[in-house]
DNA sequence: TTTCTTTATGCAATCGATTGCATAAAGAAA
DNA sequence: TTTCTTTATGCAATCGATTGCATAAAGAAA
């Protein structure tokens, strides 16, 4: 109990100066191992813990990252960080997680608040919103790195890595056409954000590609939830609009509209096939379970931080990583070809 | 670009001390407003950034806490996590994660580091071990508060939050029972962790009181993830043994029972009811979806830091904090009583 | 014995910000 | 004019640890 013990305290016990105690600490090569022997054995007797936050004041960094994402209950998120974190633990560094709630002023109140040194470098997912970047130019100007991953700013100044939404998206419905589908749906989220851009992008191309018109009440837009999905499901059984097979941009709101489907004795994946987007962590227990694309949470974590890392150590990063992505197929689309 | 800006270069540049500055910066009532005004503006100019380490220095504390956990990918610690960040964030507290990946080594390693002046206080949910608390003494001797939720030290020293298991796991059983079951099976987990310890004590507890004998080959041990329980099904159906209900201490194996019991045409809860644990984020979307004890992970985690906060503010706290638990009846045990 | 080298330790400045105390300047009271 | 009070600012120590440089002591070489 009592004060924590500093240097000052064993150099004093033992005759010495702070600089012997440090220097007989770290195992400085200059000290005798007589000195090392008395200063560890004083240490260990007072119940020495070496100050972080003096060393770092000293060393003018504080091997800590912060990271910076809209939420932590989401598989894809959790399942990141744990990649972050476990990249980062191996290389000495702390994370610090905040979560901005998808509210912007949050999000630059926490970017603030950390590059007040508290942390040498970011990997940030960004919230809902496209237009202010003003807050993460901030940090370029201080030449604190960031990596954004997943959801990033769409402008080319800044580190991103995220796999190939529009590629993915194609793919996805290419597949779904490939089962002899053509009344392909969307669940698109808001535009204004990257990857929702992207995955609605892609779902286009592939459509215009297969010579497709996407009629009007074929796409339907802020469908990301599980609410949301079943909505739209029931407003496509009132209307009598039934799709062949629907794409997705998350998973979420595709267990809403199963629901609603098998509930009005629809057949998945007879009558609705369905892909959706995220590889949760309940798609392989759904009933069908449920085709989506993976995104690789885990190594996206892991890499966005080794790239971080190379950054803070000054070595030039590609602005743009792209990672693979894969496409699960599963019992949702598993269906001859034609 | 270039340097970081201090409180100095804005004093020099204004031909003022540093204290001035600082007090005019933390708008320090001494102050005239012509000066405040000056070095406001001076600040924006140089982008000045307050530099927390030298504040936390001199304050002696970080406002940052720890979070020493055995994994994030589980959705009970991601979710109580969810919780812990909330509120600390609130409070202006940062937070530090920590995995330890079930390994002991890697606790210590992580309490150790921390606790060097890194954060003001700890919440802990231990590894899968119960012998060994002498980091967690030190911490204690330090007069470094921690809290530990869910999976805590089995040791009456500590303070500890998590819902009251014996008694969550006691009603479980009694739940299926009261649908007519006798031959209720049992889901265990490793003996030396408090909460797997103390749901199967509740499991023989139950039994006992409803008068019935628990038959060797009743209680599964080690039985805690997918791949076990898919295995224990499996066996059961090999030997005959065939339960009317089981109560399993986590969701995760009772998902792979139950796909190996519908495989071999069983048919849940007709003739297997049965009873998981932890609500997991997949648990609603299983067919049956499954029955289940919620642990109210966000709540706990919201609480561990409250708790937290006053004993780092140096409120005295109550040892042992139990929160409510919720048997969450879905359709896997969804049948008329009797 | 004198000079040089090696070894081990200490001196003092430094990283930025904070803060109790001292004090100059200005104004008020006598 | 002198003394007292108020207002605004500065001085200097401090939080712990680190590190370039200086130097004393011991041993080696001449």
């Amino acid at each position: 109990m009592g004060k924590k013990s500093s240097i000052y305290d064993i150099a004093q016990k033992l005759g010495i100066t702070a600089s012997t105690v440090s220097r007989a600490l770290r195992d400085h090569s200059n000290i005798s191992d007589e000195v090392k022997r008395k200063v560890n054995e004083v240490a260990k007797e007072l119940n020495y813990k070496r100050n972080t936050i003096a060393v770092n004041l000293k060393q003018g960094n504080t091997r800590t990252i912060g990271v910076v994402i809209p939420q932590l209950n989401r598989h894809f998120f959790s399942s990141a960080i744990n990649g972050i974190e476990e990249a980062a633990s191996e290389a000495g560094y702390n994370v610090i997680i905040c979560q901005t709630r998808n509210d912007v002023t949050q999000e630059k109140k926490a970017v603030q608040m950390l590059s007040e040194s508290v942390v040498d470098g970011f990997i940030i997912s960004v919230v809902t919103d496209v237009s202010d970047y003003a807050h993460f130019r901030t940090l370029q100007d201080q030449g604190i790195p960031v990596v954004f991953f997943d959801r990033y700013p769409m402008s080319d100044e800044f580190v991103r890595i995220s796999i190939d939404d529009f590629s993915a998206s194609r793919e996805a419905v290419m597949h779904l056409a490939s089962k002899g589908r053509t009344r392909i749906f969307h669940f698109a989220g808001d535009a204004s954000v990257s990857i929702w851009h992207e995955r609605t992008r892609g779902y286009c191309s592939a459509m215009q590609e297969l010579g497709i018109e996407i009629a009007p009440g074929w796409i339907f837009k802020n469908t990301l939830n599980l609410e949301a999905g079943m909505r739209a499901a029931e407003m496509m059984i009132a209307t009598h609009n039934i799709p062949e097979a629907i794409f997705s941009s998350s998973d979420h709101p595709l267990l809403g509209a199963m629901s609603a489907f098998k509930k009005q004795g629809f057949r998945i994946p007879e009558d609705i096939a369905v892909v959706g987007y995220g590889n949760e962590i309940f798609t392989p227990f759904t009933e069908p379970s449920m085709s989506t694309v993976d995104q690789h949470s885990y190594e996206m974590g892991k890499q966005a931080f080794t790239h971080l890392l190379r950054s803070m150590e000054g070595t030039d990063v590609p602005r743009q990583i792209v990672l693979p992505h894969e496409l699960i197929v599963r019992e949702s689309s598993f269906l001859p070809g034609c």
